[in-house]
Order: structure tokens, then C-alpha cells, then sequence
DNA sequence: CACGTATTATCTGCATAATCACAATATCAC
DNA sequence: GTGATATTGTGATTATGCAGATAATACGTG
């Protein structure tokens, strides 16, 4: 007999859900949305990514990516500037304002996970993170090599 | 430094994401997705629930409900019949289609658990059930008691 | 080098999902 | 009966992925 209200994948959905609507709490004074603030955390990293290449690292739809970019240049918070070589691509560069925001918005993350995962110890996160890692798997599922 | 590539938050939403795409991919072929198979589970195990039971089960907002139902319905798996005592609601019942699949997309998400799981054996398994339900959290998201 | 083909970057449209705010209707409690 | 509450539906916004369109680049062959 299947039992939905154990399955890993209902788990899944529903711990990703509550983590959602906690960083959303944080952010949301700022306009900002879960998916948002991650690709802002991408370019905090680095600088001046295309939309392809901020897709891959956040293993997101290109369109999505485009979307979400569309939104975040809206609230000033990144521009995209023509690629030098490629009339085809765009760079995305954090305008002042975005990179203003980190440690405002770093700090908001900060204290989110920590309410979220208030029920875990540092041993049981380092173990959910192993295995969220393996449950991951691949990284590159939009540039799948021909096999 | 925030590193979001090691955050819980990114590492479950990635996880969850290749956990709806692997069970999508079986359950394709019969014009379901993950959301819809989870609500027909709830209603394998007890049927003619009202739509904001389902929601509260499924902590799924309501309206959200109700469009998972306007789409099962359209594809002839349940049907929606006045509540016999309360004219405001409707009672969720499968359909003898939507009964008999019961078998064959239990199966289904069966191997795609299995699929998805393949990295992880039992113990890490319960472990990581057992972590996900406290990051779950309180379970009634929709009606929350007065504080 | 040139031309045609394949690939790549982005965008648009479509469908589903999710939440929120609000509206319409019905029930409940006093 | 009236006000509060509950059930469902509608509209708006965001997210997500897919398919297809468009434009530009890369490549391979002659």
C-alpha cells in the first residue's frame, strides 16, 4: 500500500515549501522571491555571467532565468549590458544597489535557515546536506552530453 | 561569506526538483503531474473528502486545490458532488478510471522513488525522513489558530 | 575563403503550480 | 436575524519547464 504521507517525495515538497515561506518572510520587505535572492547570491560570487551561464549554475530553465533577471532589472537591483563578442548574449552586472544588498540580504538567509532548521543539530545538517547533495545528482541537466 | 551552493535551502529545492522530474517522467505517459498523483494518494486512502480536507491534507493552499481538481476532473479521474449537508462544498470522489489506477501509478511512483533514491540505502533513507518531517513542520499551514 | 549546416543565446507563448487578496454564497453562533 | 466564519471561485503575480521562433556564432567541406 503506497503511504503518500511518507514518501521521501512528499517529504521533499513539503520541507522545501515551509523553507520557501520562511526565507520569503525575511525577503519579503524587500520585493524579493526564494528564486530571486538565489541568483542574486550567484552574482555576488561573480560578476558579469550570461544568462546561460547564470541558468547552469542555478540549474534553472532558461527562460525561467530570463524571467527572473527580467524582474530583478525592474527593481534596479542588476542590468544586462551586451557581451563584447556575442551580439547574441547579454552580461548581467550588479547595478550598485545589488551589490549593496548582500549583507542586508545574506543576514536575512542567515536567519531564516536558522529558524527553519531549528529542529536539527550541526551533525544532523552536515547529514542532510550530504544527502540532499547525492538526491541532487547530476548538475548539468541542461547541457546533457550526448550520451 | 553566504555560499549558496552548500545553503539547505538551494541544496532541498535542487533535490526537490529532480525528485518531481524523475516521478513526472513516469507518470507522463498518463497526463499527470507530481501535485495531481500526490492528491489522488490522499484519495485512495479515503474518498469523498471536501476540497479544503484535500488542502488541509495535502497542505496545498485552496485555490491551489482547486485548480489540481478542475484538472483531474477534466481528464475524468474524480468528480465533484454537491455535499449532501453543506451547500457551500463539494465532496471529492474517484471515478471508477480514476479508482482503477490506483495499481499502476502506485507503481510508478515506486520505481521512480527507487530511481531517485538509488544513491542513498535504507538507514540513510529513514534518516533523511525523519529530518524532512521536522523541517516540515507544524502541519496546518492554512488554518492557523489564533496565537 | 565562402557557403551551408549545426549549434547557441535569448525571447515568446503555453501549461501547470503556488500563494495571496478579494468576492460570492452558505452556514453557524449568539 | 445579524454578524462572524467557512467553502469555493476569480484574478494577479511569480516560478517552472517545454516547444518553437529568431538571430548570431561556429564549424566543416569544397
Amino acid at each position: 500500500m503506497y503511504d503518500i504521507e511518507k514518501s521521501i517525495g512528499f517529504l521533499l515538497a513539503k520541507a522545501y515549501q515551509r523553507g520557501w515561506a520562511t526565507l520569503r518572510e525575511e525577503i519579503e520587505p524587500y520585493d524579493l522571491t526564494p528564486p530571486q535572492f538565489a541568483l542574486l547570491s550567484f552574482l555576488w560570487q561573480q560578476d558579469g555571467l550570461t544568462q546561460a551561464e547564470l541558468s547552469e549554475k542555478g540549474q534553472v530553465d532558461r527562460s525561467t532565468t530570463g524571467g527572473l533577471i527580467d524582474r530583478l532589472e525592474r527593481g534596479g537591483l542588476l542590468e544586462r549590458r551586451q557581451h563584447p563578442q556575442d551580439r547574441r548574449a547579454y552580461k548581467i552586472y550588479l547595478t550598485e544597489r545589488g551589490k549593496s544588498m548582500e549583507d542586508t540580504l545574506s543576514a536575512c538567509a542567515e536567519r531564516s535557515l536558522k529558524h527553519f532548521t531549528a529542529g536539527l543539530n550541526e551533525d544532523e545538517l552536515n547529514e542532510l546536506r550530504r544527502m540532499l547533495e547525492i538526491l541532487r545528482g547530476e548538475r548539468r541537466v541542461y547541457e546533457l552530453p550526448p550520451c
